[in-house]
DNA sequence: TTAAATTGTTAGGAATGACTAACAAAGTTA
DNA sequence: TAACTTTGTTAGTCATTCCTAACAATTTAA
């Protein structure tokens, strides 16, 4: 059976992945950075993780995923992945501004939701460039643009 | 200065709005069994709201919106129902699915992100039937879908 | 190889936001 | 109007999640 985590543990299990990827090993110092936390703040919610088995972590070493936790943190950044690029590809907002909303929202989308707007990603993919100049197009010429 | 309001205290004071509009009255009940919380809580929240000028009650009252409260829960209703739309009218999604996953992200998107999504589907709607339709053929002949 | 800098940990505490239990007021009905 | 039901409030707790201060281990550099 697998619990659902609270959106404070996704974050978490995302920054070890994402760390991971880039960096190799992943430090609680790293993971502070990237979540604009504190040291403490981390080793707490790793102690968590730890014991919902999804992480590894031994006094001063790195933090490790677990197969489970390599699991989950990667269901948590293929929702993100995929809000992040609806943003982009089809509301063409630029990156920053994608990210950090996609961030704040990939906890909540319930699955149907996510699935349809991964459908909706590809039929626009699909029909490009028409429609999605026809859009570029449509914004630009300002209607609640500020 | 307009204060920002926490994701939770946004619920409490939209649920106010839509209770008034449909009841003309709000008591504490009917708030706690929108939002699904203990009546006690409603009353914390109640107190807080109370402080920041956002409503008024006086003891075993009504709690009513103050000119603030109402301006301030529009905002947060608009922003929901554009969301329950874009989910509704863009994604084809069922009512329930889309004011659920609106009421649960509605607090998160940038004002940049909702003035696009507004666009979009104002967009949408001018271009259909023809692209609407094109994307329910789309999704309907099974790509990830369940 | 010791001193300094960096990183990690522990302890203690604050804010938020929820709960139950117990009681009080208000409203309803017999 | 007295009894009952519903609604509201108060008090006390708990879980989550963050913080600072103080200290400990590790790493880096002189």
């Amino acid at each position: 059976m697998k619990e659902k985590l609270s959106p404070n543990f996704e974050d978490y299990i995302e920054a070890v992945y994402i760390i991971q990827m880039k960096n190799k090993v992943v430090r609680v110092k790293d993971i502070s950075k990237m979540l604009n936390v504190s040291m403490p703040s981390v080793n707490g919610a790793i102690k968590n993780l730890k014991e919902k088995n999804l992480v590894m972590h031994q006094k001063y070493g790195y933090v490790e995923l677990t197969d489970l936790g390599r699991k989950t943190a990667l269901e948590v950044f293929q929702k993100h992945n995929l809000i992040k690029n609806f943003f982009m590809r089809v509301l063409d907002l630029p990156e920053e501004i994608s990210a950090e909303d996609a961030c704040k929202i990939e906890h909540y989308l319930s699955k149907k939701t996510m699935e349809r707007l991964s459908e909706f990603i590809n039929f626009f993919e699909k029909n490009s460039p028409e429609v999605s100049e026809q859009f570029k197009n449509f914004y630009k010429k300002g209607h609640t643009e500020k």
